[in-house]
DNA sequence: TATTGCAATAAAAACGTTTACATTGTAAAT
DNA sequence: ATTTACAATGTAAACGTTTTTATTGCAATA
């Protein structure tokens, strides 16, 4: 009978009535204001207390559109993928931190569903949003930044509008995976790009082209597959690879799930890694050491770009006229056993 | 200029004033009430395209008090393991097919950032909530549940209250993996276990401790390890196992991350799998063949759970008396190479 | 013709906040 | 003794909805 009503949400209606003050002296009290009798406000305290009181977070942003809600949305392209999973620890890290609270969105690589997702932000006025967009020209996205919504984009970049961004060093990444393949004697290596349209592929697939240039291999257009960035695509077109009149010797996957679909197609047809095929993928794991064999690949700091966007989304948030920023993190080339 | 206001938020009022009726009329055709003149809805519905009008879902919840607030809670223990991510991804599936939002909310085994995200969670007046409970007896999620929120349970019930709960066979799943162990001849099973007051790893345990007596193994306490369900916890206890006077000639892991931390160890001690050491884990990953050696393991259907916890939520949430249920999935034993 | 009934719409209250503005009471200054 | 100033508090409007209740006009009935 008790423990029911313990939950039941009590208002600043109540707690004014029970103190016998206005709503506002009892607001007043919650947000700190200065203005306010240090009697009265230890009496209200004990009541806000006493009543349980958690003030409702939909009433204050409804009041104050999107001011103090303490509210940011996430909208990410694949909660498959671990890579974005870490992005998604340090966000939330971080916000924890700061008293926000996450609404979380993944699209699946789906535009239909991403418009319908930033609508649904919108319409819940959340502060912010933290956004990895479908391409550079993601219209949905811009506008929302035209808007005036304070957004960070991660991972991916806007072109037509000023934005906060954090991204990684793909293009040096991409090199430093091949220029290691080609110093190993490889001659023949594979790109399987992620979604084409994405920058962050476009800027690795530079690098591959390059680091081959450098290394005098001419480059075979045939090596180069291009999918959608998941695990199926990375099984189908390492498949096309090595069924090929003359197959590549080794191979450099676009993103985490390409990988692993490389991997598995790979040990489907019994070959053996890398004495048969080698491969490096792009985007580490905590559990690659444990792979078949242990996985050479680019280490993108993810968590830590959780981190940052959402550390500079706050800023933004705090002040929306301060410079936009643009961060480029720096990958790291973790050599194990895989080529 | 005009672009900039393309994405200011139009009110009901603005699209009431501009198709010269009452907000009133404006809401019943939103809303599809049948009592509105054909003529007029054709009206407002025009000026609804023109002003590209989005209702505000944040004022819809304040006056609703959630109903059709379309907003539904989700509360997990460790968004890093991808048991919870696939489960996510059901949930999440589910909830756009029916056109609710997620606010997701990681507490990552902590009771107090449990408690806080409860505490927004409950203020942001979200229909509903899909949680894993720290454990049985969790007075936070009960309480919620006495308060009559529509809670739907997953992976782990609850004790003192009547709750909906999707749950999976881990018993049975225990035993088919330390059966399967037992009778491919291994002696010195080891279990690692995950938290130890979560009743899954209870039941695991039991499971596990049913098939040595039933293929006449005696139980040796010193092979039973107790961890926090995560990495780190895999890798120090396989750690001690292996460091034992007579250690384990095969190891059945408490969850996904155990397993992955008990690979790490066992790759980093240059052991070879499985003829110095067998390991089967509780959870597969759909990766768990590209992994050396390829994993044999007991899956769980977790997209399948989120989907229905979802889906069960929703039923609930439309239907707050109907009777409680609980559910009991299948586990399935994937053999593979690792025993 | 005066009443009734009904369809279509409008008006207004409510949800729980924040805050600009108005009202008190009291102490200092004239 | 009256004004002034200021601190403390209260009042009320506003945020954008939904919904209950009230109003209108018009056709059908007595």
């Amino acid at each position: 009978m008790s423990s029911e009503n313990d939950y039941k949400m009590s208002s600043l209606n109540e707690v004014a009535k029970k103190a016998g003050v206005s709503i506002a002296t009892v607001s007043r009290v919650i947000n700190n204001s200065p203005k306010v009798n240090p009697e009265t406000r230890l009496k209200v305290q004990q009541v806000i207390k006493d009543l349980k009181y958690h003030p409702n977070r939909v009433a204050k942003r409804l009041r104050n559109k999107s001011a103090s809600g303490n509210l940011i949305g996430v909208l990410i392209p694949d909660i498959q993928n671990p890579f974005y999973v870490e992005v998604l620890r340090g966000i939330e890290d971080v916000a924890y931190e700061n008293k926000y609270a996450l609404i979380m969105c993944n699209f699946s690589q789906d535009e239909k569903k991403e418009q319908l997702y930033l609508d649904i932000l919108q319409s819940e006025s959340v502060d912010g949003l933290i956004a990895a967009p479908t391409n550079e020209h993601d219209q949905k996205v811009t506008n929302l930044v035209k808007s005036g919504l304070p957004i960070v984009c991660v991972d991916r970049g806007l072109a037509d509008v000023d934005v906060d961004v954090i991204l990684v060093e793909n293009q040096n990444g991409a090199y430093s995976a091949v220029d290691h393949l080609a110093k190993a004697g490889y001659k023949r290596i594979a790109y399987i790009s992620g979604l084409r349209q994405l920058p962050s592929s476009q800027e690795r697939e530079a690098g591959y082209s390059n680091a081959l240039k450098a290394n005098g291999i001419p480059i075979d257009r045939t090596l180069i597959r291009y999918g959608d960035s998941r695990h199926e695509s990375g099984v189908k077109l390492c498949e096309e690879l090595l069924n090929l009149p003359s197959p590549p010797d080794a191979i450099f996957a676009g993103n985490n799930l390409i990988t692993l679909g490389a991997l598995e197609t790979i040990h489907k047809k019994g070959l053996t890694i890398p004495s048969q095929i080698a491969i490096i993928g792009f985007d580490d794991m905590y559990w690659s050491i444990s792979l078949n064999p242990p996985l050479t690949a680019v280490k993108q700091p993810a968590y830590e770009i959780g981190r940052r966007a959402a550390e500079q989304l706050i800023l933004r948030i705090n002040d929306p006229a301060r410079p936009t920023m643009s961060m480029v993190m720096k990958t790291e080339l973790v050599v194990r056993s895989s080529c």
